[in-house]
DNA sequence: TTGTAGGCGTTATCAG
DNA sequence: CTGATAACGCCTACAA
């Protein structure tokens, strides 16, 4: 004999009491409520009528718990207040959500011990999935997976060895073509604004991608600024003004005709700069960024950039998620979304 | 018997097998991993160390199911690539991490019909409280929140009636202060450049509050343009590109001479769109906006604005529901953050 | 198409 | 401080 429903003390109606009400048992209702076709169109209607009288709301966490599936996907990433991911996390987001999976994010800023820490938090809700950014990780975080067995995707970078997929792009490449464009385009003396944090391995490609460019067109490759790691190196704000110093850095050295920046806020960082120092953009000193944030299409002259697919990328990680959760073949494990050089008049 | 670990379905150690590892019952184990402190120290070590050694991780779905609470809450917001937004959440996900909480989200733009689904979707995983932006929702989501009995706080709205508790701040008094701002600079022809979104109670109120304040002045408060409504309008991307509109459609109106904007990006898009049409900032053109996003303090002049204390009002908004959900007593149910004038060059 | 039995992995409760 | 037992609400597997 089961409770009264208000009495119970979860206060919420169950699967039980709706059966109780529309005279069936409870598998029924379960199969109704898990739209599992073997279910006569009359009965689906009476229960789901009762569903609604009663105020029912299936328990995930029960149902989960029952099999083994969580229909829940974790994802990593450095800042929810930074430009650069939020297009890719709105990617997975719509792609998700198409497939009835919902997702739960933490943000852990560089650390690798606060990346270990969430995806332990992660792993004791059981997720179906994970999706990590970059591909270097602490071994604390590689036990957990491998004890997992968890699918796992790393994004933004398709270097370095991989625990399971990845989507992202060639940023070693994409640091070539950005250089070359300039290079093409009569400047000598290149300069370069490096992300303010050390150790990324997509921004160490794009670094080198651009230099070796640089090298092969006999250029000068040592006008390497890199504004000092914050605390808040993942934010914004610390961009803009890491540009602004890159710039003031890179002036001191010497004659610098242009600028590459490891990322779009970093040279609008630079634009602003040059602004305020009364250097015209690009007649005095042209500026490329990296990434096609939306700002920079915006910015007068606007901004020549790489555009990353940022949203593409994370659509194709939980695609690849999904695809190996429910056990449909991968083609293959790295999905390269490529990137594309957008000129604009900034260089 | 309970099955070898290996071969059970899920692959995961239990705390059965961890209690029978080391000796001891399941209550013991599930004591120390619950941080109860009824554990002696030496039991605690061994049980830990046979944790460590089988890898054993938690399941919070069953834990959840037993205990009924899920230490999870379930966040809505409109969009994850809007600036706007990303404070705030980073400041809830800053006060959940510390109380050892953790969050889902989903952006369902501006579709009340989506939020219900949110809302909806987040309650089958029965969190312990839920987080809703503005104060405008559907009968669906009223009737689902009232069903739950869950504590909810709305945020960035502290105006129409509430459903339970809320974090934000006047934006109707901003609206004001901000039009006052530029009413004392001796501006005289000020336009208004309204949110693409129609319908949103704190705009509407910004709004209204600037209107009053240029009637008050007796100062002509038709000058009210509003960027058409787009399928994006909750990205960046449309903001800027309202603000380079809305000035247009403003200059065509007549001879402005200060633009007051429903948003920074807004107003960053008008300070680009006067660049690109060769008026000086501020002398030609005095622009004001609302938010003080990070780019704010970079773009030259520096752009006058309203800071609105989104990290902290999402901070509140976590605060107060933890303090619900764990039975603290609440000091109020509406926190007003506050917010405050930022003058910079532009206005 | 529908129903019965058993179990998912934990916590609450009460007893020792 | 430790243990036995009964839920928590649903799903899998099998049977009718």
């Amino acid at each position: 004999m089961s409770l009264d429903p208000m009495k119970r003390p979860s206060g919420w109606a169950t699967m039980s009491d709706v059966a109780q009400a529309a005279g069936v048992s409870l598998m029924t209702v379960s199969r109704v409520y898990k739209n599992s076709s073997a279910v006569s169109a009359a009965t689906r209607e009476r229960v789901l009528a009762e569903g609604e009288r009663l105020g029912f709301v299936p328990n995930l966490l029960a149902g989960n718990l029952a099999s083994g599936r969580s229909a829940m996907i974790g994802i990593v990433v450095p800042s929810l207040r930074n430009s650069n991911n939020a297009s890719s996390i709105q990617g997975m987001a719509d792609c998700l959500r198409q497939s009835a999976y919902q997702f739960m994010i933490t943000n852990v800023g560089y650390s690798l011990e606060e990346e270990a820490a969430a995806v332990e938090a992660f792993i004791r809700r059981r997720p179906d999935g994970l999706v990590l950014t970059g591909t270097r990780h602490s071994e604390e975080t590689y036990g957990l997976l491998r004890g997992s067995g968890l699918p796992v995707v790393e994004v933004w970078e398709t270097e370095g060895p991989l625990i399971d997929m990845a989507a992202g792009f060639r940023n070693h490449d994409a640091g070539g073509d950005i250089a070359r464009h300039l290079i093409a385009r009569g400047y000598d003396r290149i300069g370069y604004i490096d992300y303010p944090v050390p150790g990324l391995r997509r921004y160490d490609a794009r670094r080198e991608g651009a230099l070796a460019a640089l090298r092969e067109a006999g250029l000068p490759a040592d006008l390497v600024v890199s504004p000092q790691h914050a605390a808040d190196a993942a934010e914004d704000s610390a961009s803009f003004r890491g540009g602004a110093r890159g710039l003031a850095q890179l002036l001191e050295k010497g004659d610098v005709r242009a600028v590459l920046c490891a990322s779009d806020l970093l040279a609008i960082g630079v634009i602003f700069e040059a602004q305020r120092r009364g250097l015209g953009v690009p007649d005095d000193l042209a500026v490329a960024g990296f990434g096609d944030f939306e700002i920079a299409a915006e910015i007068p002259p606007g901004l020549t950039t790489i555009r990353t697919h940022g949203y593409q990328m994370g659509w194709a990680a939980a695609d690849m998620l999904i695809a190996r959760i429910e056990g449909r073949p991968l083609d293959a494990p790295v999905r390269d979304v490529g990137y594309s050089l957008v000129s604009r008049g900034s260089a």
